[in-house]
RNA sequence: GUCCCCGUCGUCUAGAGGCCCAGGACGCUGGCCUUUCAAGCCGGCAACACGGGUUCGAAUCCCGUCGGGGACGCCA
């Protein structure tokens, strides 16, 4: 296993160090310690890969040696290279180094990341790693076939964001490398779960746009996609733990252990399962029912991750107990099904929320008994709500993604937003789904929690308002017209209204609401504006602006060309006479330049219109 | 309480020892444009949680404090 992180705080044993400016220095020296663990590169390289050469010799004056480490090893500079270049593993050296082309040779300090790694058991001669970039764990890639990833949402309710971001970001992955996206329905919480969820989440994916290459519905070589269908396969290998030592049937009662757990919270101690039954050869006498514990192996250890979004995290055995795998009735528990279904599945990276470190600790335990190599791991920063906690259902109504959908949200502008939301590229804001699917990568994924907040959400919305095509536009609006009472279709003049508004509404909700009195006959005014504007030195403009509009060309440049010579005539801004035509026809003081507003609202109804509202001056 | 993770403008973020008395975006705000409202353009306000260390040099590395979040189920 490798590891190391650049950010990783708890680097025991110094197995790693700090390389340089990778400046202006050629060859250089890496020093081993004898622990082996310690490394050091005394030297700068311009750019460029290093190779080590285990050529061992002992650190000799002048050496800068970081660590307390004797040994050392001799790299040399390979070749330059733009990207800052992964490790080139000899021998059970891992080296990898960082570089920065643009900053001039100071101070030759240390920089890159050292890192040894024990003989990787299976996995010989990583050369392939060469051209890849490492990521934040201090991982090379593993020179993998296509990887295989998933989304396994429990379906226990609607489609949420977090849940739709972890989607996202899977999805991205398996995308930009041409990999598997699978959709796994985790539905083993019988309460719970419902036919009318898998739906719901299905419906959220497809309206997101995120598609699934295996999963329910489309099927796939390594389904069931349901845990509920794969029970036999849960049983079977819990059984060969068992058969193996590494998990035992364990018969206390869930009122036994509720009982102590509720006395160990009494006391404000931390409840273990105590290995009650970890021993046992038979049922005890009058006990029947049983549930399978996963068996800690004993004695103190420590288990570790190289998380790609995370670095380094580890736990104690000791923090954790002999947790339940599978329930009396053979359902499996999330950590269980999940360890052997992504092994099932090939998946080759779990990308998941950070609510799952915990639950990574156990599951790498089992992976471990089952001899299994685990998947990467890749944890995912929270979403958090205005309060700051955990975006959730039941707290945050705005975590539902098809209310986005009905408040007029493109997906988009939800997409988009989602992505950068614990993601970034640079400086960038705007990115359509093709650039994220190009750009998107684990090493800018952040580590920090975000805090759900939609102005931008908006702003996004309104920018891809503007740049999808207009009759695309007209066509997801007219929906929205519906709700407000407008059947409509998306025809050239919708296509114009669309054109109009697209500046002058954040939704297609929004839009609608706007856009309404275009299909109305008459208008209902607002009566502050009509007060303002339909007034009695109002009304002979209105009436030349009537008479000349009987003969116009009803084109926007000409509808213009009227207001304008009517003003001229009368000697006053053009806002004196727009403004009173503009109440007249909309009913309110805003509306899209007034020659637009008059061929949109057409002919016959503007005429209308203006004639109403003469009327109502008397 | 125990364990795990995190800590840059109000919010999303750039940042991987010198390009940073910290850049972009949203929001807020001043102005320009203008027949209204928008959009657009130009400008402004606004942050490295705190304290020690390492270093010639720290937002960046280390330690501590404080703060926030997450997990502690026969939920996922």
């Amino acid at each position: 296993m490798a590891y190391l992180a650049h950010h990783s705080a708890g680097l025991d044993h110094g197995d790693l160090l700090a390389g340089s400016a990778l400046q202006g220095l050629g060859d250089l020296d890496v020093h081993l310690g004898d622990d082996p663990r310690a490394v050091a590169v005394p030297a700068a390289l311009d750019s460029g890969h290093l190779a080590l050469h285990h050529g061992v010799r002992a650190p000799a004056q002048g050496d800068d040696v970081l660590g307390q480490h004797g040994g050392a090893a001799r790299g040399t500079r390979q070749s330059d290279q733009e990207r800052p270049e992964c490790a080139v593993e000899l021998a059970h050296v891992r080296l990898s180094v960082r570089q920065r082309a643009a900053r001039p040779p100071l101070f030759p300090t240390v920089v890159g990341l050292l890192e040894l790694t024990p003989p990787a058991r299976g996995r010989p001669n990583e050369r392939s790693a060469l051209s890849t970039a490492p990521d934040r764990s201090g991982n090379c890639p593993r020179p993998m076939a296509t990887p295989r990833v998933r989304f396994a949402p429990s379906p226990t309710g609607y489609l949420h964001i977090g849940g739709a971001r972890t989607a996202l970001f899977n999805w991205l992955y398996a995308r930009r490398r041409g990999g598997t996206f699978i959709l796994r329905m985790e539905d083993t919480d019988r309460e719970r779960s419902t036919p009318e969820s898998v739906r719901a989440i299905i419906d959220g994916l497809r309206w997101l746009g995120i598609d699934w290459d295996e999963g329910p519905e489309v099927g796939g070589a390594r389904g069931p996609y349901f845990q509920t269908e794969r029970l036999p396969l849960y049983r079977e290998w819990a059984d060969k733990l068992i058969a193996m030592g590494r998990a035992y049937r364990c018969y206390c009662t869930r009122e036994e252990i509720d009982a102590r757990r509720a006395i160990f919270e009494r006391e404000k101690r931390t409840y273990r399962y105590e290995g009650t039954c970890r021993e046992l050869l038979a049922p005890p006498p009058g006990k029947a029912g049983h549930v399978v514990r996963f068996k800690m192996p004993p004695g103190e250890g420590t288990v570790t991750f190289a998380d790609k979004v995370l670095g380094r995290i580890s736990k104690q055995y000791s923090d954790l107990d002999d947790w339940v795998m599978l329930r009396g009735d053979g359902i499996p528990l999330y950590n269980y099904g999940c360890v052997i279904d992504d092994h099932l599945m090939q998946i080759t990276l779990v990308g998941r929320g950070q609510e799952h470190v915990n639950s990574t600790f156990p599951q790498l335990m089992l992976y471990r008994a089952l001899e299994w190599e685990p998947p990467e791991l890749a944890h995912f920063p929270l979403i958090l709500g205005p309060d700051r906690e955990k975006l959730s259902k039941r707290l945050h109504p705005e975590a539902d993604v098809m209310l986005h959908k009905r408040s007029g949200i493109l997906p988009e502008a939800l997409i988009n937003f989602v992505a950068r939301l614990g993601w970034s590229h640079g400086d960038d804001e705007v990115i359509p789904r093709e650039r994220l699917i190009e750009w998107f990568d684990f090493e800018h994924v952040g580590a920090t929690s975000g805090v759900w907040s939609p102005d931008k959400l908006l702003w996004l919305n309104q920018q891809y308002l503007k740049m999808l095509p207009p009759r695309a536009i007209a066509e997801r609006l007219v929906p929205f017209l519906a709700e407000v009472g407008v059947s409509a279709a998306a025809d050239d003049r919708l296509e114009k209204i669309v054109l109009a508004f697209r500046e002058r509404a954040k939704t297609l909700k929004e839009m609608a609401e706007k856009v309404r009195y275009f299909f109305t006959a008459g208008v209902e005014l607002d009566i502050a504006a009509a007060a303002k504007h339909l007034s009695s030195a109002a009304k002979p403009l209105l009436a030349q602006v009537l008479e000349r509009l009987r003969g116009a060309e009803w084109s926007p440049q000409a509808l213009e060309q009227v207001i304008k010579a009517v003003s001229e005539q009368a000697g006053v801004g053009m806002g004196k006479v727009a403004q009173p035509v503009r109440v007249a026809l909309t009913g309110n003081v805003t509306s899209p330049p007034i020659g637009d507003t008059l061929e949109l609202v057409g002919r016959d109804e503007a005429l209308r219109r203006i004639e109403a509202a003469l009327g109502r001056i008397g």
